[in-house]
DNA sequence: TTGGTTTTGATTCAAAATGACTGAAATCAG
DNA sequence: CTGATTTCAGTCATTTTGAATCAAAACCAA
């Protein structure tokens, strides 16, 4: 059998089937374990998949959804939240995308007095109850795997809004601007971008050089990035020459060695 | 059975019940007890439930009074709400307003194959991870206690959608129509009104001869009522004379005598 | 054919998950 | 209050899974 039609077998089992075990492809398509391994760790490197222990998943599927909400906010993650929270004045009307990162943010906004709007069911149900917060929620089609309001009513709710920031995260960022993996969202995000005067982007350095199947906007719509320090050289230049101001909190990696805290 | 899908059954199992034991989860998983305690550490770390003592529960705020509002849902209110739920034929566009009862009713619709909208985040909460149900959340302004979306970007968010059928919760019933005691609420209550084809109204016994703040609409635009058999015979004639068709349930009042159950 | 590359499958070792067991702590019954 | 029971955290051996390695097979071009 030839590598590409096993592969697209692969894939339209995963598809159907929501989750697969690799036992079951190692029977179904009668070759060995370590082929069907390298196929799977291909497919997951395109995005097609989402590798699990065990077998590969859909990343449309309603279990599949469990990793990302499991993934514990990375050390990364959570410094880069508290300096963006520290980046929001009191006052300010803040845009909040949705996502593990933006998530983080909303966390390190409780008790702040601010407006928020958002089209992230977590988001908003963290903030719900917080009585300095006057929060606005963007209504539209919900979708299940990250709980956030996309699609045509999204946009007609963004166009009547407007904010003074915008928080967002990414799947990916190369030279050609940033990426994400649905176009919906996209559809979504581009407008929140047209609806705020700052544009805050958060993203850890293991985001830059990744690729993802929409393209969102390009480098130079970004007024501000909150990143950590593991970030290349390479892409520091490009930043600057894209005019985006760079906030940088230490890694883990680098703080490490320091104390024992 | 993998990591993955018995962790995504224990989420799924606990937002659906509310609390879930242990040893209830072992033998619904088949797996040993030492895997589910860790299972559940690994899920109370991220934050997607609560650990208690033999079992686990929901974590957050919102969902502590979620759950404590549960428990204060009446035997009535669970009847009506279940009575509610079977009304609805699968495949319907059903308008869901907030509301303790309406969210009993959310409670009942798991499972089912059906395109709900609401304005209600404890809903839209409930109803997201659902396979089968298509989500479309109407935003707004967040009412910080009950978690409903109002104002006027919903009210221009429901004019943009159209159910076949509006469940609603009311403060109060009288000669003069219903009744609520918040006016942005009723603002946006009216519109869904006018943006659902048949107006299904739960409110259990005590609601009647109760007057609040704001008026709602007339007691004819209601279509159908689903209430407990705790009514009394002048409301009966009202609603008849106003056209309203009655579904009734019994109230624990007549049926406690019958059994032990 | 020959030499080189790519693909495949088997093997090996490390990491992760699991289940049974232990003693400690919390809870309950009397 | 005391003893019995339940629940829990930690340890350890076993099993499963995954990444790396290497040799064989298939493929390709000259």
């Amino acid at each position: 059998m030839l590598v590409d039609e096993r592969r697209s077998r692969i894939l339209k089992m995963t598809e159907e089937q929501g989750f697969i075990a690799l036992q079951t492809l190692v029977t179904a398509l009668g070759a060995s374990e370590s082929t069907v391994r390298r196929d799977l760790e291909s497919l997951d490197a395109a995005g097609l998949i989402q590798r699990t222990r065990g077998g590969a998943s859909f990343p449309g599927d309603a279990r599949a959804d469990f990793d990302a909400r499991r993934s514990l906010a990375s050390v990364e993650k959570q410094r880069i939240a508290q300096r963006t929270a520290q980046l929001i004045h009191d006052g300010e009307t803040v845009l909040l995308d949705g996502g593990t990162t933006t998530l983080e943010v909303a966390r390190n906004l409780t008790g702040r007095s601010l407006q928020v709007v958002t089209n992230s069911l977590p988001i908003a149900q963290l903030l719900m109850n917080q009585p300095e917060i006057e929060l606005i929620f963007i209504g539209g089609f919900v979708y299940p795997k990250t709980g956030v309001a996309l699609g045509q009513l999204a946009v007609e709710s963004l166009q009547r809004v407007h904010a003074t920031r915008l928080i967002m995260g990414t799947g990916g960022i190369t030279d050609d601007g940033l990426f994400n993996s649905n176009s919906l969202l996209v559809e979504t995000e581009r407008q929140m971008i047209a609806s705020s005067d700052r544009f805050t982007l958060v993203a850890d350095s293991s985001k830059f050089g990744q690729r993802a199947l929409s393209h969102l906007c390009e480098l130079r719509e970004v007024d501000e990035l909150v990143t950590d320090s593991g970030i290349d050289c390479h892409w520091k230049q490009m930043l600057h020459a894209a005019d985006v101001s760079i906030e940088m909190v230490e890694t883990a990696a680098t703080e490490q060695p320091l104390a024992g805290q």
